[in-house]
RNA sequence: GGGCGACUAGCUCAGUGGUUAGAGCGCUCCCCUCACACGGGAGAGGUCCAAGGUUCAAGUCCUUGGUCGCCCA
């Protein structure tokens, strides 16, 4: 039977083969994991919920390495046998996404407004369905197990029910209230925006010092104030001094003269007026300054809002009205340098707020919203987070620093703005009416589905406070951040409100994985609102989550944040294109340390490939000698890899041959034990080298070299052990493998005989530590022969010997374990040293003419035509015995330390004997060489 | 202003108080040996940012300083 498979690991086609199967076939399904004959009620269980990308975004690089890092666990733990659900979905995203459409209809020129609501909605909504959700392609391209059974997305009707109940909660409960507040106003998004939205910039500005006439003051008087936004002047409402400046303290109760509006405002005495900066006089703008409309408030002065939604002056700024907020401040300083009242101006850094998703200059400014109360909700999730409701109630928190910044976050916890001046997202269920301006919240949660979407059903239909009938009644216009409804994503996208069996079986979840640039915006808020909405009886069972690792960021090479605007970003299809998927994850793997930034490099996601290509060669290689050794010898497939054949591995091997598989055997336990151990505690780098350092060191450097001539043996039964243990080793290592490399195991695995019925890798076993395997003596003798193997070919490459030549050596022990174990692997030792044979010297071992390695358990000498380059052997030499005498003075030291020999642990003391003495014995012998040579 | 982190081989990074500090890539030398040149073998390369301190023992813990980055105000 033919099994040539190509030279070369070519991973697209068999990519896209089994990204298509498993889509198509519903691998993933919750249903198809789990332990097969234990009771459903009774199953472990594994749940995490993806993070809802934006429904207009498609794959980045971030994501690629979350769904790897979600993928890996996922993947491990339903192979661990556990029913394990991966839910996925996606988020409105709410700006993002009108933005998109907005756009669109701009191209046509029409406005939303011109549009309408409605039929807005609906543009939307038919954005949605033809271009929204690219990102999920790309996931099922890219192999991410998720349930998509089970997808969500946070405007669907279910989803859109859990918001308005949560509202409706929350507002009955005095938590969300509405009112006239300072908020973050965005006029490009033209909306109101919640504080974490805003990104703070250190910018080079100006202060501007600018001379406020005293009302009625003969002497001419005048207060010089400084500002970093001189337009905001034309809604000044007062000017502020601080209550003890001696310098001021006569004008407190007077009037100023605004200048250009030519209002009078008041002189006020406030403590937050900073007596240092500047001339220590301040403008008030209760209107466009958080600090200014509390100063505001606590001396009753008037709000004047000068500013139009899109950030241009409005009528209460007088002749100024209609310009640019920027064009007003060129033409107030202009204008305030012709009064003469520009007293003089200073450079000036200070720090400017921008909309964090489309960069414009936020506008603090005054203005109705919801909001909703933090606090009480903080201080429970503190406690979920400290441990103080219970180890069971503890959300363990990886790396552990985040938890600190986390609970600081709770600490500082400042209401949270949660209406949006947008039509695409849930529409606040409170109705308003217009005789008495009374809030009627909808009737319950239900929803109706009207155009196939889902909008609020509860509709009130009269006034419960004057009467007025439902023609009186309109719905509050604002929609919900879209965060809002993401902090219920763990237990909305189960069926929540209602007590699904989804909602018993999976939440809390098991794990949340997430960036933690959004700790703050999503995280934190999971919690909260889970703690206080989901439902459970204990906080353990209403906590979102109960481990919490946040992942890494990507960077370029250079270690900068990578952005689409600079074109620094990097298109994961793209990589896979070139590299493989499998050669993408595991690049991202094996770099992602908890707590380090990722620089990409494209040079590591090359060695990721070579991997993917050792692992591809090393199978290959066993299928074409398969061939042979069904032609030589009628083995078959079946009989060498079946499923049961398999199970019962290791097979013994009589003979010389047995030490190499007990120690791969040995190995894989162990390797399979710390795989797991790794995984667990989200190291997925040393998950990454571990398994590396087993597949191409040992396994194909060290095993499938010295078993090559057993595979082919005349010895029927030593043949038969071999390929039964080889496959049986091929097997473990590709279902361990299958976490990180998802497709070529998979392709790998189907190549196997497995039982019938048996689907994918997927959803085979993966290997647990057998303790039965570990093997101490097997390990210890193998590494003897691979020291000696070493030594070998370390003395062939610095004496130059040609390659292929074969050379004799002698060897001498005075260790009879040594030596036995040298006796019984003598044919590898030979084969893997390419030496011609190996004498057994009675004697210490004369080293003229030729070289030597020395260990403490034994010497080799192998001698060679050529002379050998005295110097080179000398300079060696006087480096390696300097080095080891640095090392033995050091150790000596320490055992003479009384108090080492009194405080270290015994096992320490022991062991740093051994060493020493092993040390000696070897720098005695480099010093009787050095003798011989010199 | 407050907080968090980083600084280890040429590069990118691991390192959990205890032998001679590791990996990948790169570099040097040898080899296209019938799985793999995306390969095999051998090798060079480190005052672990600095200075103090704790400890029998510090790359690792503490303090201070330096440089860089991030978050919050």
């Amino acid at each position: 039977m033919a099994r040539e498979i190509p030279k070369a690991y070519e991973p697209q086609e068999i990519e896209e083969r089994w990204a298509k199967a498993w889509f198509d076939e519903k691998l993933f399904r919750a249903e198809n994991s789990g332990t097969p004959d234990v009771p459903s009620d009774q199953q472990p269980r594994f749940s995490i919920a993806l993070p809802p990308p934006n429904v207009t975004g498609s794959i980045h690089i971030g994501h690629m390495l979350e769904h790897t890092q979600i993928d890996m666990l996922v993947r491990w733990h339903r192979m661990r046998g556990e029913r394990t659900l991966w839910l996925p979905g996606m988020d409105h995203a709410g700006i993002a996404t009108q933005f998109v459409v907005e756009r669109m209809l701009a191209k046509e020129g029409i406005s939303r407004k011109e549009l309408g609501r409605e039929e807005f909605e609906r543009r939307v909504w038919k954005w949605k369905a033809e271009s929204g959700g690219v990102i999920k392609q790309q996931m099922i391209r890219l192999g991410a197990s998720c349930d998509w059974t089970r997808e969500r997305f946070t405007l669907e009707p279910s989803l859109y029910r859990a918001v308005l109940e949560a509202f409706l909660r929350l507002y009955r409960e005095g938590l969300i209230y509405r009112g006239r507040y300072m908020v973050n106003w965005c006029p490009r998004c033209q909306t109101a925006i919640s504080d974490l939205e805003v990104a703070h910039n250190e910018r080079v500005g100006n202060l501007w010092f600018i001379r406020y006439p005293v009302a009625g003051s003969v002497a001419q008087e005048y207060l010089v104030v400084a500002t970093t936004r001189p337009e905001t002047m034309l809604g000044d409402t007062a000017v502020a001094v601080h209550p003890e400046d001696e310098r001021y303290r006569h004008l407190v109760g007077k009037k100023a003269l605004l200048p250009l509006m030519n209002r009078e405002i008041p002189i006020i005495a406030d403590e937050y007026v900073d007596r240092e900066f500047g001339a220590g006089v301040v403008k008030i703008t209760p209107a466009h300054d958080p600090n200014d409309f509390e100063v505001g408030k606590r001396h009753n002065l008037a709000q004047t809002d000068v500013m139009t939604d899109d950030a241009h002056m409005n009528e209460a700024a007088g002749k100024y009205a209609g310009l640019d907020r920027f064009v007003a401040r060129a033409r107030v300083i202009a204008d305030l340098e012709e009064l003469g009242l520009m007293d003089h101006i200073a450079e000036h850094t200070h720090s400017v707020g921008t909309c964090d998703r489309c960069k414009a200059i936020v506008e603090p400014r005054v203005s109705t919203q919801w909001f909703m109360k933090m606090k009480p909700l903080a201080e429970d999730a503190k406690k979920a987070v400290t441990g103080a409701f219970g180890t069971a109630a503890e959300i363990e928190v990886v790396p552990d620093n985040q938890r600190t910044i986390l609970l600081q976050w709770f600490e500082n916890i400042r209401d949270w703005c949660i209406s949006r001046q947008l039509w695409w997202g849930h529409r606040i269920p409170i109705w308003h009416c217009a005789d008495c301006s009374e809030m009627i919240p909808a009737t319950d949660s239900s929803v109706e589905i009207v155009d196939g979407h889902a909008r609020a059903a509860g509709v009130p239909t009269k006034c419960p406070k004057c009467g007025a009938g439902g023609g009186k009644l309109t719905q509050d216009p604002d929609v919900l951040d879209t965060w809002f409804s993401s902090a219920l994503w763990p237990f909305s996208t189960l069926g929540w409100p209602d007590a699904t069996a989804d909602l018993r079986s999976f939440y809390p979840n098991s794990l949340l994985i997430s960036g933690y640039d959004i700790l703050f915006f999503w995280d934190s808020r999971m919690i909260m609102m889970g703690l206080h909405l989901s439902g459970g009886a204990t906080e353990a069972e209403r906590i979102p989550f109960r481990r919490l690792y946040l992942h890494s960021l990507v960077r370029t090479a250079e270690g900068a944040k990578m952005s689409k605007t600079k074109g620094t970003g990097v298109d994961p299809l793209e990589l896979t294109q070139k590299f493989g998927t499998d050669a993408l994850r595991y690049m991202l793997a094996s770099m992602s340390a908890p707590g380090t930034d990722i620089a990409l490099a494209e040079d590591r996601i090359l060695g990721a490939r070579a991997f993917a290509n050792k692992i591809w060669n090393a199978a290959r290689f066993l299928f074409m000698n398969l061939e042979k050794a069904e032609a030589a010898a009628g083995f078959t497939l079946e009989e060498l890899a079946a499923p049961a054949v398999r199970a019962a591995a290791p097979h013994a091997v009589k003979g010389e041959g047995e030490l190499v598989h007990r120690w791969i055997f040995s190995r894989l336990a162990a390797t399979a034990g710390e795989v797991s151990k790794a995984l667990d505690e989200f190291r997925f780098h040393e998950a990454c080298q571990t398994i590396y350092h087993f597949f191409w060191g040992d396994f194909c450097d060290w095993y499938i070299e010295w078993v090559k001539p057993q595979l082919s043996s005349a010895d029927r039964e030593v043949a038969l052990a071999a390929w039964r243990n080889i496959f049986a080793v091929l097997d473990a290592a590709l279902r361990m493998l299958h976490p990180v490399m998802p497709f070529l195991t998979e392709e790998l695995w189907h190549k196997l005989p497995q039982p019938a019925g048996a689907r994918s890798v997927a959803l085979d076993r993966f290997p647990s530590r057998c303790e039965d395997w570990i093997d101490a003596g097997a390990d210890g003798d193998m590494g003897l022969i691979q020291e000696i193997i070493a030594a070998a070919r370390n003395i062939r490459a610095e004496m130059k010997v040609d390659q292929k030549k074969k050379v004799a050596a002698v060897f001498f022990t005075k260790d009879a374990a040594v030596r036995k174990s040298v006796d019984s692997n003598l044919e590898p030792l030979l084969r893997l040293a390419n030496l011609s044979g190996l004498q057994i010297s009675a004697g210490y071992l004369d080293a003229t003419g030729a070289a030597v390695r020395s260990t403490a358990r034994f010497d080799l000498r192998i001698g060679y035509d050529e002379a050998v380059d005295k110097q080179v052997e000398i300079a060696r030499l006087k480096k390696e015995i300097g080095r080891l005498a640095k090392d033995i003075e050091s150790k000596q030291a320490r055992l003479a330390d009384e108090t080492f020999l009194s405080k270290a642990p015994a096992k320490i003391v022991e062991d740093l004997k051994a060493t020493l003495a092993g040390r000696e014995i070897e720098y005695q012998k480099l010093l009787e060489r050095l003798k011989l040579l010199d």
